[in-house]
DNA sequence: CGCTGAGTTGACAAGATTCAAGGGCCGTGG
DNA sequence: CCACGGCCCTTGAATCTTGTCAACTCAGCG
């Protein structure tokens, strides 16, 4: 059924996390206190959303009622570039927003899709607006202006530079939400580090392998192990 | 007095450009028009900032008290990457809109510097927010929300689809604002395209010169005309 | 127990970087 | 007005990294 078959017995599910280390927090809290006008407010909606592994969250260009967070497993998100072909913008772990941009225009931008059995949070949107004021809390306020941050890519600099700072990366945001950093688990396969790198496998493959013989990793499959890892 | 000397007599001013033209439009009006708390409304000022090449609109880490749109002329901003060096995160033609990221953090993420002589318009942010709901137009959300679209970077493919991309994209951009899109104007040096680009200022260069002779472009100094260039 | 697909590895080719040198345009100053 | 020096930009040649292609390993699953 699965249509992502993972070699080496790969441990799935990543999380759950607490309430209390998500992005979402915030605004979960403050959407269940504050009284809006019931014809425009948005609902902290206890909803759930289960996904198998390649199951889409959303789909790029579909209508938007709702913001994301991820409780549990890890998702991928991507577009389709100019030249026609999908490329894979970001991966995200547990505690990560998704489909903010989809506040403003109403519809994804990206397809998210789930990397291992997930499950994400649902945050029901306001109706369309007819051209007056939202009310809008501090804290949605801060959620979008921290994703319009202007980010500096990972796919830069050579082969090495570019793998090590991709694990570094997701170190520091599975270790920010209270998983061990040093432990990780890649949900993705070697193709999908590859074209989030704007490489290849066997680039990817060639760099793990090489750290893992100079013992800055300990790399098994899906398993990597940060040992003395640095950029 | 100028820190960047350009060859060819490059010719400086880009725009300025119409208001109706700008992405910060539809808030100006609005502001403008929409009566708001006294104590934390935000005002259309007609504040204008005028920067000589080289200068900063603003520092990362430095307290924002306002966003900009470019009115004329182009900028960078930068960001200091992991290892320490500085990167360049973009490049802004008039109508876009600097600094959204400090609605929320309260500070700016990123440096943003003047490429040429440059006109800015500055719209004062509201006070610091005390943990109450702010009013905020659907035009500032919809911006907010557009900026936190995830966007594909161009720094990928090969050096030819890079350069290419590249072109292309600032073609577009300054298409959709009113200008010849095909006599861009290239305000900054090869070298902040090459760093742009993650590449050599010799890769650039000599790329350039490739889809020169192929006349799928005419390249002289800062002046490049698109004569049938495609990714 | 062989099939399948992901991952690894090796050999070679293609492409980019590096290093070095030359050209063009500008502003300055004789 | 022209010569000079500086800065960008361009160009060439050698080197190195990465991509490409192909073979092979490994683990799960029927």
């Amino acid at each position: 059924m699965s249509t992502l078959k993972k070699a080496g017995g790969r441990p799935r599910h990543i999380g759950p996390i607490a309430c209390r280390s998500c992005d979402l927090n915030e605004v979960c809290r403050l959407t269940g206190l504050i009284a809006f006008d019931a014809g425009r407010s948005w609902r902290s909606s206890g909803a759930l959303r289960s996904l198998e592994t390649g199951a889409p969250l959303f789909r790029a260009g579909s209508a938007a009622n709702a913001i994301y967070a991820v409780r549990q497993g890890m998702l991928k998100t991507t577009r389709v570039s100019a030249e026609g072909d999908e490329r894979i913008v970001g991966f995200h772990t547990p505690g990560e927003v998704l489909g903010l941009e989809a506040f403003g225009m109403g519809s994804f931008a990206c397809d998210a899709i789930a990397l291992e059995p997930s499950v994400c949070c649902e945050l029901t949107l306001p109706l369309p607006g007819d051209g007056r004021v939202h009310e809008l809390s501090t804290a949605m306020i801060r959620l979008l202006s921290k994703a319009a941050e202007p980010r500096l890519d990972l796919a830069r600099g050579s082969a090495r530079e570019r793998v090590t700072n991709f694990l570094l990366d997701l170190a520091r945001r599975l270790g920010s939400r209270g998983f061990d950093a040093n432990q990780l688990i890649l949900s993705m396969s070697r193709q999908e580090i590859a074209d989030f790198l704007d490489t290849r496998i066997e680039t990817v493959s060639r760099v793990l392998q090489q750290l893992n013989r100079e013992k800055a990793i300990h790399v098994r499959g899906s398993r990597v192990n940060l040992l003395r890892l640095s950029a």
